[in-house]
RNA sequence: GUCUCCGUAGCUCAGCCGGAUAGAGCACCAGAUUCCUAAUCUGGGGGCCGUGGGUUCGAAUCCCGCCGGGGACACCA
């Protein structure tokens, strides 16, 4: 009897001989009481290398008491080359133990797909992912961090599972902050040009106050005085160059700022490594009449009216009064009141212009949209959720991570924050102070919505305590073990019969789970999953190195069997190329020695 | 008041579309420590999984109530 072909994923691979013996078992019973049969590793490493719930889960449609079922599958499984030893337990498991060759030259598999092991089959089926979206009004701080490498990472997981993905920013240029942002880029131009007034008197000059103060818009001024002279000021004023009409500067000083605002993002973004496939612009959106269309489309499938919304119960505004407004009926998809699409005065709301947008996702063919956004918008998901589905018939699904703040601190006290510039941290000021990587690994090591702390101290530290350095080092040491080995090559194809040590097996095991790792977690839509497994995988890895500080015999390097020697260094390469493949989904460059 | 997320070891957190005796790191205790890369290693103690009900053969996991904490709550973005 001899073994099957090594599998790109053992437990799918199981899975699907279970369910074959099940069909054969149960010829009667129909395919989708199958759907909930799961294969996963027990908990108690003891009852076996794998466990399945089949009888228990199809016992029901079987008609048949899941132990009776489980006993009969168990014997049929027997029976199958790679499995050693299969047997009925508790209230209806059937334990799996797999013939240590067939987990052995999983090796081989993981060897010859290198870094793109784990990598999922295409799937059906076209995923959008829009994260970052952070308003073009100055340059990105720590806040803005998190969502960006939690939205690229779960991108990448999801093209890793097999989904086809398009990354996007939304960039949100066509409300009151762009406004604002652009009174301000102005005053930085009047300074440019030598005007006398202060800046409290030019904030008293224009609406809303100057609200963006931070001296990353003296650039944007300046080039607005070097392209375009004094013509966009009024000149011959008691300050010399003043405050002109709106009508005469507005709308190029928008285009500038956000232009060199939205130039800066990309640079910052460029440096935490973080892409984009495409930019949506807000305000270019609305100047097509992708709102009316939206609106029209609402309107025709009976979901807009004119109406007056109630109170918010318990906390009304001091300024609260009752306005008819345009509303769209989201209650009908599930949130709490109908919201508002047009503003008492008639102009579009900001959902509106949202719902825009997603109109243009949904036209342009996704099948599922996610989202990464701040915790603060939690109160937004339903009304979204509510539109997507409205806009395309419920077809397409709309799934929002959202990822809660980051408190900065450094030696135990927190890293304070506001919003004055000059005070607060920048995205830039974290990358300069850590480095690119520890600052991507480390916004990985909490799930999204866990509000967490960012130590600038520990990420830095090169102990057990810091993730980073434990996976890093875990991989340098690999890449160490295969420097000294002559960088040996063909080890796809070495025999394994050396490696019987327990975490030796231990560890091999581990990484046939990375497949399986990816594609829950791309369905979870959580990437801090990959952080978890590679920790899990470098302890694995620093365990057997330290068994082989104890007991000579389990170095890799055994001189004068080069068999043996051989084997080891598949399981060393084996390590590192599934460390860089879970890295690559984080975005994270492995190193090659600690330095 | 409504919605939402959270409550797991002394601390920081995994596990949650139900599954067998609930895990990891740190801290603590006891040992080891001239090692392919040093930035340690091995072992141990430690838990009414906030609480009270419910569903189920089976609940940390699902449902309802309560307690405690974060966030959001017409027209802003």
């Amino acid at each position: 009897m001899s073994l099957p072909p090594a599998p790109a994923d053992i437990f799918a691979h199981l899975r699907a001989r279970i369910v074959e013996a099940l069909r054969a078992l149960l010829p009667e019973v129909p395919e989708e009481a199958f759907a909930r049969v799961t294969v996963e590793p027990p908990r108690e490493a003891a009852h076996g290398d794998m466990a399945t719930n089949a009888a228990l889960v199809v016992g029901k449609a079987a008609k048949q008491a899941p132990p009776k079922l489980a006993a009969a599958l168990a014997e049929k499984l027997t029976a199958l080359p790679e499995v050693t030893e299969a047997s009925p337990a508790g209230p209806g498991f059937v334990n799996i133990r797999l013939d240590e060759g067939f987990i052995r030259a999983q090796l081989g598999v993981i060897l010859a797909a290198g870094e793109t092991y784990g990598q999922g089959a295409p799937r059906p089926g076209r995923i959008n992912v829009e994260y970052v979206s952070a308003n073009p009004t100055g340059p990105m701080h720590v806040g803005h961090c998190r969502g960006a490498v939690v939205g690229d990472a779960l991108a990448a997981l999801l093209a890793k599972a097999g989904h086809e993905v398009c990354r996007e920013y939304y960039i949100n240029d066509a409300g009151a902050q762009v406004q604002a942002l652009a009174y301000a880029a102005y005053w930085r131009y009047l300074q440019a040009l030598g005007t006398t007034l202060t800046e409290d008197e030019y904030a008293q000059l224009i609406p809303g106050g100057l609200q963006y103060r931070g001296d990353y818009l003296v650039p944007v001024g300046e080039a607005l005085a070097r392209h375009h002279g004094d013509a966009l000021a009024e000149t011959g004023t008691a300050h010399g160059p003043g405050l002109a009409g709106p009508d005469r500067w507005f709308a190029t000083v928008r285009e500038t700022t956000v232009a060199m605002m939205m130039d800066m993002i990309r640079d910052d973004l460029a440096a935490l490594g973080v892409q984009h496939d495409i930019f949506i612009s807000e305000a270019a959106m609305v100047a097509e009449g992708k709102l009316d269309a939206a609106e029209a489309q609402l309107n025709a499938q009976g979901l807009i009216y004119r109406g007056v919304l109630e109170p918010p119960k318990g906390k009304t505004p001091d300024d609260w009064e009752p306005r008819e407004q345009t509303l769209f009926r989201a209650t009908q998809f599930g949130d709490e009141v109908d919201r508002a699409l047009r503003k008492s005065d008639g102009s579009g709301t900001y959902f509106a212009n949202d719902i825009a947008n997603h109109l243009g996702k949904i036209e342009r063919g996704f099948d599922a949209l996610v989202h990464v956004w701040g915790a603060d918008h939690g109160g937004y998901v339903k009304r979204m959720q509510a539109a997507v589905a409205a806009l395309s018939d419920r077809r397409v699904s709309l799934d929002v991570v959202l990822a809660q703040i980051v408190h900065v601190v450094k030696d135990g006290a927190p890293v304070r924050m506001s919003k004055r510039a000059g005070t607060y941290v920048t995205l830039r000021d974290l990358i300069d102070e850590v480095g690119r990587d520890a600052v991507r690994f480390t916004m990985l090591t909490r799930k999204a919505d866990a509000q967490m702390e960012f130590d600038l101290d520990l990420v830095v530290q090169q102990s057990r305590d810091n993730p980073v350095f434990y996976v890093q080092y875990a991989h340098a040491r690999c890449r160490s073990v295969l420097r000294a080995a002559g960088e040996p090559a063909d080890l796809a194809a070495a025999p394994l019969d050396a490696l019987t040590d327990p975490a030796e097996l231990a560890l091999i095991r581990r990484m046939a789970g990375w497949p399986r790792v990816v594609e829950a977690a791309a369905a979870a839509r959580e990437p801090h999953r990959v952080a978890f497994f590679l920790n899990d995988l470098a302890g694995d890895f620093h365990l057997l190195w330290n068994k082989g500080r104890e007991d000579s015999s389990l170095r890799f390097i055994q001189e004068g069997d080069p068999e043996g020697t051989r084997a080891r260094l598949a399981l060393v390469a084996a390590t590192a190329a599934v460390i860089r493949s879970g890295l690559g989904v984080m975005g994270v460059a492995p190193v090659e020695e600690m330095r």
